[in-house]
DNA sequence: ACGTATTTGTTCGTATGTATT
DNA sequence: CAATACATACGAACAAATACG
């Protein structure tokens, strides 16, 4: 690391720490304020302010006596409506289970455009319905490329979430992503599928995930309307947004 | 303020802080270091330390030579999706104008309740229809308590937004909320109004607002589902989720 | 079960740099 | 240019929680 003298010493830390992280190269511990002032010659004022960055981000977490970990950045991402949608439904107790409607290798060009593929990518591409106690709220469609993937063909998806067999069966790591949600009407196969009437809007929910190696995921949920929300809430200007389920009480 | 040993000195400073703040103490300057070490008896790095997380929540802002001041929550919270969707159009260049529908004196029982407060308050009512460059976005309907909002019968809302004069002839601070999304069809006065058909689906915006003194705002937004979408992106577990024009491209 | 070493958290002191008034 | 105010950076010590022989 070189040393600047215009950008503040903790910010070169930083960077270069984030540098090194990318690399995975902390997996197993992070160093300790001792050995970052030698590694880096700096105070241990210096060392923490750094410190104190990543873990505001969240993306370190510090125990007193234990020592610094790098959290291990989850692939379903803390973060996005989707995440919060099938959390919320786990957290109210009820048991997901997934009707497997599709699972095969499939080349699409589409898909492969929005990541930025070979039209000729070959992709795993699983396709389910998802059930909350056995109802239906949401029809579920993923496609990874194959080349990371393959080993996904050998699961049971009726009980198994996506993102813990890639997280068992692979090295990826998430660094960065997107959701995007508008409101639609369902086909008439969705329609089928979800049990609702052609007028009852849904959501619909892309979504795309990329890793430190490349693109992952590209990913569409379309979810009961009538059955969830999407809420922001705050108090003294921090905000937590989430999918819950749709409160009895409607207006408008 | 009395010391506990067991509490942290900093932590003590800060909810001592907060107390005087939300008596909107600081209102024209806040205290600087150096104050903060004589009136607390503590070394500058525990005030800085009290002062940073003020910082890092967005309600304090701090100049190097200049001082520290106090951030005037707007009303208009720079979170939450509707926040996202007024600015984005107005970031993309677009002239936001109004329609005055409706501005009169009304009794709503189901606001009233859902704001907790009595059957038999009398609101300042507005709907408007939200246009960005001529071409209709939104409705948008909006109830204030009488007793905060009655000045704003003077205004003239088609080019003035009501947060603006709430903040000029008020003294209301947010200090927590909600919104709440979810999809819809939109009503035949909504298709008229908005020029979409009748099975173009829309976002519907519920949005809370709540200050110091009690409850300020019920609001309700029906947005053209078919120009706008939300969107939540996320760079290394850090997220951002706001509404934007809507993408050209389709997939579904 | 105990004591010691390790690691992060808190708190003090001091000095210098940089931007604003 | 001088004074003010926040930012950066060094050093030092003790506290609190944890890990380990």
């Amino acid at each position: 690391m070189r040393r600047n003298p215009k950008t503040p010493l903790w910010e070169q830390v930083l960077t270069d720490l984030r540098r090194r992280m990318s690399r995975g190269e902390f997996t197993s511990g992070f160093p300790t304020d001792r050995e970052l002032m030698q590694r880096y010659k700096v105070s241990r004022h210096t060392a923490r302010e750094a410190v104190r960055h990543l873990q505001t981000e969240g993306v370190l977490t510090r125990y007193k006596g234990r020592g610094s970990f790098v959290q291990p950045l989850s692939l379903e991402q803390r973060v996005g409506p989707l995440y919060s949608l099938f959390r919320s439904i786990e957290d109210q107790g009820h048991v997901q289970r997934s009707d497997v409607l599709e699972l095969r290798s499939v080349r699409d060009r589409e898909v492969a455009e929005q990541m930025g593929l070979a039209i000729a990518t070959k992709f795993f591409f699983l396709r389910r319905l998802r059930r909350a106690d056995g109802t239906p709220f949401a029809v579920d469609e993923i496609w990874l490329p194959e080349k990371i993937a393959a080993p996904l063909y050998e699961v049971n998806f009726e009980y198994t979430a996506v993102y813990t067999e890639l997280e068992r069966l692979t090295d990826a790591r998430p660094v960065r992503g997107w959701e995007r949600i508008r409101p639609a009407l369902p086909s008439t196969e969705e329609q089928r599928l979800l049990g609702i009437g052609p007028r009852q809007p849904v959501f619909v929910v892309s979504r795309y995930t990329e890793t430190h190696r490349g693109p992952l995921e590209w990913r569409t949920t379309v979810v009961r309307g009538d059955a969830y929300t999407f809420t922001t809430t705050w108090s003294n200007s921090k905000a937590t947004s989430e999918f819950g389920v749709r409160p009895t009480k409607k207006r408008r």
